[in-house]
DNA sequence: AAGTAAATGCAAAAGTTTTGCATTCGTATG
DNA sequence: CATACGAATGCAAAACTTTTGCATTTACTT
């Protein structure tokens, strides 16, 4: 496996120790942060990492395709898997995000990009509902 | 064709202008809305409704089952149409974004729910990249 | 037609995101 | 390996978004 340096590197960025720890947070996270989280997420482990460096850190990921936002502007921070497809199922009931990969549902949203003439760089689906805890 | 006063009705909403106005935005729309852009939307065409009201009538719709919010909490106002589904085609590049509707996409969607223990009841797909104008 | 609960608007509080500027840090160069 | 430069960071504050409290108005029931 890479190293969370050599990702950087490999994206054009410079290795900061900023950087770093945003970096291994996202990989780390099996669901979508926003900056908050983040940012809370490294304070529990006394990491501090200023929540203005960390916007500037996620814009940074965004520029070289390490992350991607969504369509509202809010952060979808889980790093793109090589082809994985993110299908978030998100509980109304409890806000629970879980993530699902799914290779076939990829293929076929490439086929309607490709229908409607338009260049994918990333995917997100969501699923709104009822998680099976919240279901009774 | 059912009236505006009659949905709201059928949901338990009591049947304010504000509200038909809202609404009316919103089923007249091709892509997702802001609290922000309904507002807007009504301002030009010198219907005022509050800001904070808009922000009120979202949170019951919502309530009610009218519309749907996203994963980081924005909301993605398309109404749901009867067993669409919503793909959205999100430019990075200009901004725009247009919505495709899919019966197929759908069911693969619900297959997958059903796979992983969700009860949905409602799907937004996102595809991030760049539209046909902005290739090039 | 009056009474009641719900909806609205306004002002302001709370929360989030962006900006400007001074300082620190990483890396390419000699 | 020291230096110099641009890039990244932190802080303070500005700008923007969302929520809350309260007084007033509106829609629906009887």
């Amino acid at each position: 496996m890479k190293s969370i340096s050599a990702i950087l590197d490999t994206h054009g960025l410079r290795d900061t120790q900023s950087r770093r720890l945003v970096l291994k947070v996202l990989m780390q996270s099996k669901k979508p942060l926003s900056q908050k989280d983040i940012h809370a997420c490294l304070a529990k482990e006394d990491r501090v990492v200023n929540l203005v460096t960390v916007y500037r850190i996620l814009e940074k990921f965004r520029d070289v395709g390490l992350i991607h936002h969504s369509a509202g502007g809010v952060v979808f921070c889980s790093l793109e898997q090589a082809d994985g497809h993110h299908v978030l199922l998100s509980c109304e009931e409890c806000g629970v995000i879980e993530e699902y990969c799914d290779e076939e549902l990829c293929k076929h949203e490439d086929r309607i990009a490709k229908r409607a003439g338009f260049f994918p760089t990333s995917h997100v689906s969501e699923l709104i509902g009822r998680c099976a805890s919240c279901h009774f």
